[in-house]
DNA sequence: CTGAAAGCGCTTACAG
DNA sequence: CTGAAAGCGCTTACAG
């Protein structure tokens, strides 16, 4: 199991009897066609003979590129991270771009600590979905001047790079369609954040009822703890259903809590969507069994995975303005709706 | 947006008036409390204001190792891969070691790819689900000498490390199981897989068929397509269910076949698990809902993933011999059979 | 206690 | 068409 000696452009250069630039030319056709055809073959040949292979952290180090990209989630283990970390990552490998990973837990220190590695090992740049309280870090990474995009999340007082959603009018457009199908007192059940993008639900929702001739009731914004929410989104559904004038929709803002906040519901002797509507924002396959599928907020991963990719990948190359983009969410609508 | 200058030992030495020999010391905590204290402090000092980094590039160089893993799945989106993913990370990040991944698609070509481009960037290691058809890889990475181990599958003619579930015994056990609660015609729905832990399925299924005094048949053993499997498991199920005789428990080689195969259930009029008992392999949070919760194999992925890093980390300090585990699932017993 | 120097494995302007 | 040489930013034996 010792490690093969590794074979290095000296190794091939001393070989054939020719320089290592000769050889790295070679290698990376760089100047072709003026070099001896034969020769260059020889180096080839030699170079396969010898399994070489070019140690790219020399090439960094030398060319002060790494087609590295660190990206920085919440949750690997996420469905919306790791459904994001696959697109990024086919979009990466079209450029030969290579992937670094990092869990923040929505925690602004460990997020700090990835940040500081990955610009230790020179990534080329950095995509993320920035935590709580991150906006110091974000700023103080702005100031290092390394090309980063922000998604799913980003900070209005920060003019960087970001790929969200515009929940605002997902939000909105989800509690509208639920009034107009007749709902009277529609509730919402979100974490409890200061993220913007946590805000702009609770901000559509509120919009949506002020616009739609509904008198808002304080009590129906529910705010969910983040660390083990479920206890505290049951005890929040419950209170919404058991209030004098108990709720008759619930927008759960996002999958996770809906998947409690379904299966608790399940236990009540309560019809969706008779007896309350639910619409959940991005897909939940785990409710695929529920018997009235769920209306959910769909939020274009794909597009929103390659566009983040692509605007990164664009800032290292050139110097453009940062590009500012709030997707359009898409109301899925299944039979937990009126 | 334009990069500020990058500061090195070299500048923080010339403001010091020092060597980058010192100051490479004292910011490695190297020959402590042999150098002035005074002078390492200044140098501390400077670090912090021209806010240096080390270039873990360079370092890496020089010291022929990178502190990197690189993990190679067959799609980081899927939750087995992503929840194996964050325990490694987890493991990893404990020792300083960043973590690279790639989707190898069950593809070996790709996966060739993703081996060779990890070993271009020196990585000290890796953490390989290999896919069908790369036993010419592996045993060629062997040669290499870079340590490696691999997870969930392996070849058993490869003597290598590798981390694994006992799926014999665990499918084994779990026919045994509806056997013994009474079912005559147990089936099992699996990949179209040559690769060993699939074999080793269906080797245990087969056994608990024999040994406990069930006259096996053929069309019980239905293997489905890997690519787009969601038809071929459809029709998998329905051929059993539809026989002569048809089939009164299924065992599901995976929690993606399960998903598919009870769905498609689920709009028969059969009740589970009183005209068909159900087990999957692995947890299945998708059919929560189900009116009969699934009982299934469980993999204990936390140990697995922890064990996995381990080994690998482990033999890249030492020159230890195979370590190859095979891990015990329970099987745990919800309402899907009876 | 500290420094000069070599070297990791590349790339690339420059010279011929 | 090809090579000598500098240099990327570190680490570390060696010398004093």
């Amino acid at each position: 199991m010792a490690l093969v000696k590794k074979v290095s452009l000296k190794d091939i250069a001393q070989k054939v009897g020719v320089s290592t630039a000769l050889v790295s030319y070679v290698l990376n056709n760089k100047k072709e066609g003026r070099i001896n055809k034969d020769v260059a073959q020889k180096i080839r040949d030699t170079a396969k003979e010898l399994n070489y292979r070019t140690n790219l952290l020399a090439r960094s180090l030398k060319t002060n590129k790494t087609y590295t990209i660190g990206l920085i989630v919440a949750d690997i283990a996420s469905p919306f991270s790791s459904g994001m970390a696959r697109i990024i990552e086919d979009e990466a490998e079209k450029l030969n771009y290579t992937v670094i990973f990092g869990s923040s837990d929505e925690n602004a220190q460990k997020f700090g600590k990835l940040v500081d590695t990955f610009l230790n090992r020179q990534v080329d740049g950095l995509i993320i979905a920035p935590p709580e309280n991150s906006e110091n870090q974000i700023f103080h990474l702005q100031q290092q001047g390394l090309p980063f995009v922000l998604f799913d999340r980003y900070f209005p007082a920060i003019t960087a790079n970001y790929v969200a959603l515009d929940n605002y009018t997902a939000s909105y457009n989800a509690v509208k369609y639920m009034i107009e199908r007749g709902c009277k007192r529609p509730a919402i059940v979100t974490y409890n954040s200061n993220l913007f993008h946590m805000q702009e639900r609770i901000r559509g929702y509120s919009a949506a009822l002020k616009l739609n001739g509904i008198n808002a009731n304080k009590c129906w914004i529910k705010k969910v703890n983040i660390p083990n929410p479920k206890a505290s989104i049951e005890k929040a559904v419950q209170e919404l259903l058991s209030m004098d004038e108990p709720v008759d929709a619930i927008l759960f803002g996002s999958n996770s809590i809906a998947i409690h906040g379904v299966k608790y519901i399940n236990t009540l002797p309560l019809k969706v969507p008779d007896d309350v509507s639910i619409i959940s924002f991005d897909e939940t396959e785990s409710l695929d069994l529920f018997y009235a599928p769920i209306t959910y907020i769909k939020q274009p991963m794909r597009e929103m995975g390659q566009l983040t990719t692509k605007i990164l990948l664009d800032c290292m190359c050139k110097n453009n303005k940062a590009c500012q983009v709030n997707m359009q969410a898409e109301l899925i609508i299944r039979a937990s709706t009126k």
